[in-house]
DNA sequence: CCCCTATTGTTGACTACGCAACTAAATATA
DNA sequence: TATATTTAGTTGCGTAGTCAACAATAGGGG
């Protein structure tokens, strides 16, 4: 195994510094105007792209960056403020669903305008197109490389 | 301003989860072989590469990804461990500097080669010399532009 | 020199999250 | 069909992190 250079060193560090830097901001854009942080939206917005605008708990994981007792406890605390309704599964005795309510979907519309101009500002814009088409070609190769390492994890 | 394109959003949820699924993996990586975790590498990492390993705690909020609280936290609890030890500044008697001590650069020196594994294994080597090279384009064109940002919101 | 403002770091109160152990239901095995 | 194994989600407990308020010091004007 070859020994990691200097150079992707550097980029590592720009990867990770960036990442916080923009997540940070956007997160104080959407605090600052009263709307919910990043995680919850991310499960709301997971919901309403789904049929039915509900998921199971299992489903929304992976959707998420959460852990999966991280994960129950945001439902939770969502559906406590209305944002979303848990329903146990029919087919699935152990099953829940978290469904998407009219409050929750109402959130949603007033954060993204927030979200979306972050995304828009902090990470779209500055990247010319053939950076922005790199940059993805990049990621997925990344993302695809991590999800094949997370499948053999499961298998053991 | 221009909405956020169905594309650039894609880009941004690879960008997001592909980060998340990464510092996760090393994260782990790092607890199986008891070693610290990432943010507390950061911090003695900043003071072994600075003059006389030593930093003002205000400068090392700048190189982690920590509110000043929760740096002043961690470094209290570095210096109970050991790995680091906290000097009042003379110069300036609100100020302190952390200065990494022997045991500190001793669990960096274990550290490191894990991480750098990781680093290596899951971001370096899945792109290759082209993307490499333009990923870093891209996140240093990101990385300069929240730093502007950053600034203009300091001199409010 | 004294006061006013800015800066450095700490602290109290709180929250969100992770891990690991758990319950309950589903599925496979025998 | 009885038992073992796996899977879905929850929960007890601990920890790390944030924000806002704070104390202490620094650095100017007047």
């Amino acid at each position: 195994m070859e020994r990691v250079s200097e150079h992707e060193l550097a980029i590592w560090r720009y990867f990770v510094k960036t990442h916080a830097l923009i997540i940070e901001q956007i997160e104080l854009d959407l605090a600052n105007q009263k709307r919910v942080p990043l995680t919850t939206y991310d499960v709301l917005i997971a919901l309403y792209e789904a049929p039915e605008q509900r998921l199971r708990l299992g489903e929304l994981v992976h959707k998420t960056v959460l852990s999966k007792s991280g994960l129950s406890r945001l439902v939770d605390r969502l559906a406590r403020e209305g944002l979303l309704r848990k329903e146990k599964s029919h087919e699935d005795g152990r099953g829940a669903y978290a469904v998407l309510t009219d409050d929750g979907e109402r959130e949603l519309r007033k954060a993204w305008p927030i979200y979306a101009k972050g995304i828009k500002n902090y990470f779209a814009a500055p990247l010319s197109i053939d950076q922005r088409n790199s940059l993805q070609q990049a990621l997925y190769s990344l993302y695809e490389s991590m999800k094949q390492l997370g499948q053999e994890d499961e298998a053991t």
